[in-house]
DNA sequence: CGCCACGGCTGGCACGTTTTAATGAACGCC
DNA sequence: GGCGTTCATTAAAACGTGCCAGCCGTGGCG
């Protein structure tokens, strides 16, 4: 512990009467060391730790026009799914030396909003968005006003952009031609609102899925819509759908939240997974292994997705000229797990 | 959507140029509304909304001498218990203005001090830290440079500093009560590493409960530390205990995501949940309840924690004088599932 | 009628840092 | 020995906002 007892805030003035310089000189040691001599580097660097000086970042911010920050805006950080994007980034952004300012929408429009104002007033280098709804004119005005972007979770619909995504349409189809592989001629699917692109592009991949396989294209795939994606609405599903009696072969979830909650529901009501309804999850959380029948589920590149994201973010900041705009699109990957066991 | 097409980015004193008003008015319509005549707040407003002006946070952080920001340090954030209580933090944050920058350690002693130097960095006007290690000093520091200071889910060591907790010896006892009640007589506790305050505290309360029972207090209380607290690290817990040969009557485990990993890797190895062992966890995340065998545990009220750890720091820092210091303390909860069913 | 009080607004300084142009010192070269 | 060159450092001007002192005009009161 060394002797910084200023009690208040010491700035880059102090350090340079102290060290006998001027404050040009204390900056030149924080932002470009190679530009001083040896000698009054190390002798500026012995005051900065004895004073405990630290950078003011919001004068920092403001002489510089950009700060070292990035925000994240995500949906909901209660799901497992958005925790790992969050942990990758984190990451990253951490070792580069960015703050992350995190902002959680919980699907709402307006909190999305006020997140974003909250993010332009402190003028955040670049963002992480996984947005809401499809409103690409907002996601332009964000980056007229100079803020990078990356898309999470989300497909860029113009070439001068970067995003990184999951293919859910092949998510979608993967996992109802599992279903169907194990002998489901009538499927369930349980969503999320429909104006969630993921939600919707998983249906139109199990919607492909199942007109590939000759079913009906409406009996083959009913459609229960949730008004949210937690565990709570899909025990809701669960209740709802024994309760008017017409359970169908197989169930495929949006994601793993609903269909844990869907599990819970069903086992209470007595209805037994895989042996009288199949069910396959999305997004393959930590969790979806431990459940009480172990979920099938639809595995997402997560951790990696956050990671890369800020990578590109950082880069398109950092390296401007050098940076190219990238649209990354993974691939996901069927797990199977006793909640789709065929041998019944 | 306004004309708001400036390209870059627009000033207070632009504002005032096209309102006709001095800059200073500007400023007071920001900020001190009522001293402004109606008549020429509403003009103001209206430009701003025109020229799609939004505050440079950092002129103001810089002028004002404090932020709207406040940091939010935790262990790890892939832990639902962590995250309940970000989401907590977030929505009381967000409602009174203010973001969070989010900052995890991932239980490494270096990055949460990296952390802490880039909320000093960004000038956080609070700090909401759950401490990894007992670190007194440390934590003086901090407010020793004006950041004000809430421990969360760590009862403070001194009377002029917030903090919100939980009981977590009277847990740690609930829960080895419990297993004794339901007849056990040798116990185990698997837990994260024992300098982490709460897992010491969590064993202090089994211990007593065995001491209190009149069992022998080695043999009946085997402590198996283990260097993370993820479900990785619950499954090899399982995977060592079984190859030992030498399973108790029941397992506590300081949190759900040991039990949920050593739950599956009992099962893995055949052995009987609660038939052969009983199991209890800690925290009562939303997987407990569905887990293959659901999970016994001890509830805390995580998202209220946030919430409150939030409150308590915000009144500090917008009413410094009426703000009164005050160390919170909850009690858990004994929630009973299958895991510790008792009929064998 | 003169004076004061007051509401409403303005002007300008300060916050801590970065950056640029200028200054000084040291040095080799013609 | 003067001169250009290089290197290390300095002085000063921004960045955008918040705050304070002060200004002006109006109206009430003695």
């Amino acid at each position: 512990m060394s002797t910084g007892s200023t009690g208040g805030t010491v700035s880059i003035k102090e350090v340079a009467a102290r060290a006998g310089v001027s404050p040009g000189t204390v900056s030149n040691v924080l932002n470009r060391p190679h530009k001083v001599a040896a000698e009054t580097r190390t002798r500026v660097e012995k005051v900065i730790r004895e004073l405990g000086f630290v950078r003011h970042g919001s004068a920092s911010t403001l002489r510089a026009g950009h700060s070292r920050t990035i925000g994240l805006s995500v949906i909901d950080i209660g799901n497992p799914f958005f925790t790992d994007v969050a942990a990758g980034v984190e990451d990253v952004a951490s070792d580069l030396g960015y703050a992350v300012i995190l902002g959680n929408s919980s699907g709402d429009h307006a909190k999305e909003e006020r997140n974003l104002r909250v993010f332009a007033e402190q003028r955040v280098r670049g963002l992480l968005i996984t947005p809401s709804g499809e409103d690409p004119a907002r996601l332009d005005a964000i980056r007229d006003r100079g803020i990078s972007l990356v898309l999470v979770d989300h497909p860029a619909h113009r070439s001068d952009q970067c995003s990184v995504a999951v293919n859910d349409i092949t998510g979608g189809r993967t996992a109802a031609d599992h279903l169907i592989a194990g002998g489901a001629a009538r499927l369930a699917y349980v969503t999320g609102p429909l104006t969630i692109r993921q939600c919707l592009d998983r249906m139109t991949g199990a919607g492909q899925a199942v007109a590939a396989a000759g079913l009906d294209p409406v009996a083959g795939l009913e459609v229960v819509e949730m008004p949210a994606m937690n565990a709570r609405a899909g025990q809701r599903a669960a209740e709802k759908m024994v309760a008017e009696g017409r359970l169908p072969d197989a169930i495929f979830c949006a994601n793993d939240l609903l269909a844990l909650g869907l599990l819970r529901g069903l086992l209470q009501a007595g209805v037994r997974v895989p042996d009288d309804v199949a069910l396959i999850g999305y997004d393959d959380i930590d969790f979806a292994a431990a459940s009480a029948v172990s979920l099938s589920s639809i595995r997402q590149p997560t951790y990696k997705l956050g990671r890369i994201a800020t990578e590109l973010l950082l880069d398109e900041c950092d390296n401007p000229e050098s940076h190219a705009h990238q649209q990354i699109m993974f691939q996901p990957e069927l797990v199977a797990r006793e909640s789709t066991r065929r041998d019944r």
